[in-house]
DNA sequence: TAGCTGGGTTGATTTATATCAAGAAATGAC
DNA sequence: GTCATTTCTTGATATAAATCAACCCAGCTA
């Protein structure tokens, strides 16, 4: 691993506190793979061996059930997944996919483990990470269990113009099919649900995003802080 | 606070392997308060000041959103909640109230994030409930995403027969209405979906649950240890 | 360049679930 | 114990969303 990805990960906010000694330990038993597209890098079931940590590229969290198929969420440079699984030393609950050529850095669960139990600095880290893992979810399910589908669409929305500026213009950063999963409904349906929020000043050119009356679409989505805000 | 109910605390996870002087400072500030039942105990939204941890009694988690209300989960004794909102120090995801008369114990939020910063086995206490309470979140959102309505009343059904022995018959612990809100329907459909299971062999009478036959009912929902089993 | 492929859209239809309304059963208050 | 309130159930209907099928179109590839 070059010394450039080190300093990168030592950069995240689960590391950045821990001591050095074992940082250097941590990544002594790391290694970085370079995956092609559409590689399946864990399976739900399975035990959880590896914390990954993504550097580059895209990874998709996923869940099956009885044939049907769920995206859970899009892991995005630079961050880790699958933090509980490792710390528990339980079974992964999701699979992942790239979504693209990506990178990303292996590291043996046991060694998370042994050193999460003998620095105080990095198991308060991943508290905090998982805290918001957990929160995360939780405004997830109550996105899932509150609103209809034009609504989860209409609010998406606004947190991904957020995202970018609040400019009124962005581009989608995965395929719509993808979403749509992600939304929870069907490719079918978002189709149609962009079409009913053409009225409230939304037009979807491919993955073109133009939203005309910020105010205008909130009417509709009455977004709040304790669903949408990601730092909330 | 009795001794009694002292012990009982220090006997959860969470507290078991702290310093007993880091306990006992925390149950300094503690105190125990009696609440009737339908009592709104916190409300989303709102700073997290108080740890809660119940010793007798129900407490229903619920999350509301334009006039719309969801059941999250029931909390029974004797355990902790909202457990991530004190360590962020953010503002409550949820609201709970007390389904009967119940006994809360309130632990100041500041006293529990001071020592979870200088007490190491308590902060891994606390990493292994958020990891735990993560992983529960999780399958709920893939017992709602992959499954329906009748779905997931059937895997609910085995999992309270499994906890409450195999034994084929058991009581439902909560109201049909709040099982409906829990499970993601309305109380109309949950009429209907318990109608539709009984040619698997299940009856409801009041309260009164019989299986008749788990495996026929098995062929219907399909558990799966990681949906269904809270402790993968 | 032609043909192929997969994502995306659209329309028709079906299915799942919610809503509305009414009555029955259970529960709690006095 | 009785009355009032709430929960639960059932039937009729409406709505949301999924499914099925056809087609479009951009990007590849042979």
């Amino acid at each position: 691993m070059k010394p450039a990805d080190i300093l990168e990960i030592k950069s995240l906010k689960l590391f950045k506190d821990m001591e050095t000694a074992n940082f250097d330990r941590l990544m002594r038993g790391a290694y970085m793979q370079n995956f092609p597209t559409q590689i399946e890098l864990i399976t739900e079931g399975e035990p959880s061996d590896f914390l990954h940590i993504i550097v580059s590229g895209v990874v998709e969290l996923f869940a099956t059930w009885n044939r049907r198929e769920t995206t859970m969420a899009t892991i995005w440079p630079v961050s880790t997944f699958i933090l509980a699984a490792t710390i528990k030393d339980a079974p992964y609950l999701m699979s992942a996919r790239t979504l693209q050529k990506s990178r990303v850095v292996l590291l043996p669960s046991q060694d998370v483990r042994d050193i999460f139990k003998i620095d105080a600095a990095f198991s308060r880290a991943v508290v905090h990470d998982l805290a918001q893992g957990y929160r995360t979810v939780v405004k997830n399910t109550k996105d899932l269990k509150l609103r209809s589908s034009i609504e989860r669409l209409a609010n998406y929305l606004l947190r991904q113009n957020w995202r970018a500026g609040s400019t009124g213009k962005f581009d989608l950063k995965v395929e719509k099919r993808l979403l749509a999963s992600y939304l929870g409904m069907t490719p079918e349906n978002l189709s149609r649900a962009i079409k009913a929020l053409q009225p409230y000043g939304v037009t979807i050119d491919a993955i073109h995003v133009t939203i005309s009356d910020v105010a205008d679409l909130e009417t509709l989505a009455k977004p709040t802080p304790s669903i949408d805000n990601p730092y909330h």
